[in-house]
DNA sequence: CTGGGGACGGGGCCC
DNA sequence: TGGGCCCCGTCCCCA
């Protein structure tokens, strides 16, 4: 004899004493925010709290402490929500985050669901693209972003599935055998309204979706030692599953390509399925999708800082490790090969005049220009002519990476503290 | 508070 | 069509 609101009244019951902090033994703090829950039903949930508390299971009787920084306080409601509910309130805004933080800890049931969120997002989009081919008018909406509401789904009751499944193609799904009843999927018209994102609320998105995650536990600090810049940068340890979702969308993006015909020639657009962002070229839609996902396919060799696009680490390489401005760091004129020297800082290097490094009393390093041609990336190991120095650079920078703190010229430095610390490493991450 | 340096996203051009 | 490169504007961090 099975009761069938059994399950749901339980967990109905456990989010009742987690909201009155009843037997809460688990304080989980997220950018300054305390949430209090039951370390049994975080275990139960997320493979991260379960390899967490696992680790802490001899000190049961200590209150659990986790600290996140990896996402925002918002985010984590809607996880731990989901959680001591089923409910899984995800947005056009959120359900990137959402998506990272599932994947941090390890929720893949969760993740599952946000990509089908994005897949629906990419319905969407062919449904507009139809409704575009569809268009004569030539005032019908020329920017691409009114439209009108598609859908709001809900999810339906089924209490008897007893296994995790999705079912894309309805729309709808069902995590560990707990139906949503909630799916606030934001109608189009309404998206349109908050989901444009500005570039600075991309650039805080991007930042709180790369954030370290921090541990109280001493042993789960970020691998390497990193600045408060690196931090912002760097990728989240979702990287790797960002990029299958990634993987995932690129497939769908393949086929998503939205025609305006309000142009005499009609013209073929990429649309950006988390933003209303439109390109003209798939390549840029690409590109431009690695904004989103967070995704950061080329590592600097020098410094191992990564970057989402190629053109943006030729020019990291250049500015910061090769000394092309030929600019005087310190008084800032012009120099040349004959008026100053290239001086090198950890693995920075820049130029000074031959007055200002008079002045600090230094001279240049030799420079192997033939060892420095081979300091690139293995995963690009054919796009090594951009690695090709100009002819007034003569320094090895296999020889800094190999020594870099022996052969140190100036030792005043700001980020020397990572470079120090941190070991260059070729493509691992 | 301000200016400079660097990162980053978008757009465009060339091959 | 995609990759590479360059330019521009914006933002953030830091001195």
């Amino acid at each position: 004899m099975e009761i069938s609101t059994h399950q749901s009244h339980l967990l109905q019951q456990l989010n009742e004493q987690r909201r009155q902090d009843v037997f809460c033994d688990c304080s989980i703090l997220v950018e300054g925010k305390v949430f209090k829950a039951h370390r049994n039903v975080l275990f139960a949930s997320s493979g991260y709290f379960k390899m967490l508390l696992s680790q802490n299971s001899k000190e049961t009787s200590q209150p659990t402490t986790a600290t996140f920084q990896a996402f925002s306080p918002d985010t984590f409601t809607v996880i731990l929500d989901f959680v001591y509910s089923g409910k899984l309130s995800l947005t056009g805004q959120n359900v990137i985050e959402v998506m990272s933080a599932a994947s941090f800890l390890q929720m893949t049931d969760v993740i599952s669901v946000c990509k089908t969120f994005i897949k629906s997002s990419l319905d969407i989009s062919e449904k507009e693209k139809d409704r575009y081919f569809s268009l004569s008018d030539k005032d019908a909406n020329s920017n691409g972003i009114e439209r009108s509401s598609f859908y709001s789904s809900g999810w339906q009751e089924e209490s008897s599935s007893p296994h995790s499944h999705l079912s894309s193609d309805q729309g709808t799904g069902v995590i560990s055998g707990k139906s949503w009843s909630k799916y606030n999927y934001h109608p189009a018209s309404q998206r349109n309204t908050q989901q444009p994102l500005t570039k600075h609320e991309q650039r805080k998105d991007s930042i709180k979706k790369s954030k370290h995650l921090r541990l109280s536990q001493p042993s789960e600090v970020a691998p390497y030692k990193s600045s408060k810049r690196e931090a912002r940068t760097s990728d989240s340890s979702s990287h790797i599953s960002q990029s299958e979702e990634q993987a995932q969308i690129d497939a769908d993006m393949d086929s998503t390509p939205v025609s305006y015909p309000y142009d005499d020639l009609p013209r073929m657009r990429f649309k950006c399925p988390y933003c209303t962002h439109v390109v003209k070229r798939k390549a840029d839609l690409k590109r431009h999708l690695r904004c989103h996902t967070g995704e950061r396919p080329y590592p600097c060799q020098a410094c191992g800082k990564r970057f989402s696009r190629l053109d943006h680490l030729s020019s990291h390489f250049r500015t910061i490790h090769q000394a092309c401005k030929l600019i005087c760091r310190k008084c800032k004129r012009h120099v040349t090969d004959l008026t100053g020297q290239v001086v090198q800082e950890g693995t920075r290097r820049y130029r000074l005049c031959n007055e200002c490094l008079a002045e600090v009393g230094i001279d240049s390093l030799p420079i192997d220009l033939e060892a420095e041609q081979h300091l690139m990336s293995p995963s690009d190991g054919d796009k090594d002519s951009r690695w090709h120095l100009s002819e007034d650079e003569n320094r090895s920078y296999v020889e800094i990476v190999e020594d870099g703190s022996a052969d140190l010229v100036i030792q005043q430095v700001d980020d020397s503290e990572e470079e120090e610390e941190k070991e260059i490493k070729p493509n691992i991450r």
